[in-house]
DNA sequence: TTGACGGATGTTATAATATATCGGTAGCCT
DNA sequence: AGGCTACCGATATATTATAACATCCGTCAA
């Protein structure tokens, strides 16, 4: 057991936080953590962005870069551990928010980069609009 | 001449952002234009936070939401004036930023999304990393 | 002409997001 | 034990963005 990695090294302020992004049902920002965790203390927002940034590297949390927002990894079926690139369907009325990790997606955007002489190292793709559940609303349309 | 529109109607702040951001070989964050903009006497930031909205309405300047920093359109052969999808190369050790307008990928994302039912209205394409100048230096490769 | 109205622009103050920096704690090596 | 290191957390502050209010200016009915 001398190399164990990773997973599971959470510590108990990672583990509150990871549990409190996967109840809520849409992406916080890291004050609307620091507010959720109120019960246990005040927390210092240092403590709550390491805390993140730790779930990112661990691959088990995504920053939103266009919410400022961070939320649980739910890509489909892959068992979170290892960091991945994702995509992001986010509803501007609900804001259920959808991963996607679409590898087709990833190479053609290697592909550009790659036309261009360009070495891809982080990809951000976040798409802003009405999930399938709003759409169908006549509020949400706009009308 | 009753119906014209748009591009040319911008006043002298929005003009004078605009021809910062041009001159720029960077991405500039709002407080950059601000600090560029001291010339002219003191300028708080809703101004230049309208303004630069001003020009991203008119489909001149983008915002790069993994920077929190703006530029001015450069999509290769478009003239500007009507807003479009764009995506960015990022270089994250000289700054500089490639606009692409890549259509395919444009369409695999409304794929991806219709998939879920979901009806994209913004796309947020950020890919960082080296360009192929700073790549081609050993400092840059991490090394 | 003139003064009520409305939209655009500018200013002040403050909110929201994020990090620099310091000090404490605990494991670990000598 | 003593010192080293790495992590952890708190105080303070930096950076990014907007709310709320004031001012200016063109429009147009009276
Ligand atoms: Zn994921
Ligand atoms: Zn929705
Ligand atoms: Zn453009
Ligand atoms: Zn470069």
């Amino acid at each position: 057991m001398s190399a164990q990695k990773a997973s599971a090294q959470l510590n108990a302020m990672q583990s509150r936080i990871r549990d409190l992004l996967a109840r809520a049902d849409k992406p916080l920002s890291a004050y609307d953590v620091i507010d959720g965790l109120r019960d246990h203390g005040r927390v210092a927002p240092p403590t709550v962005y390491r805390a993140l940034q730790k779930l990112i590297d661990e691959g088990l949390a995504h920053r939103l870069e266009t919410r400022n927002a961070y939320v649980v990894c739910r890509d489909g079926g892959h068992v979170c551990g290892h960091r991945h690139r994702a995509g992001f369907m986010i509803c501007r009325t609900c804001g259920r928010t959808l991963e996607f990790g679409d590898e087709e997606i990833e190479r053609l955007l290697g592909g550009a980069a790659a036309r261009s002489g360009f070495v891809a190292e982080r990809v951000a793709i976040e798409i802003q609009g009405l999930c399938a559940t709003c759409a169908s609303l006549p509020d949400a349309n706009g009308a």
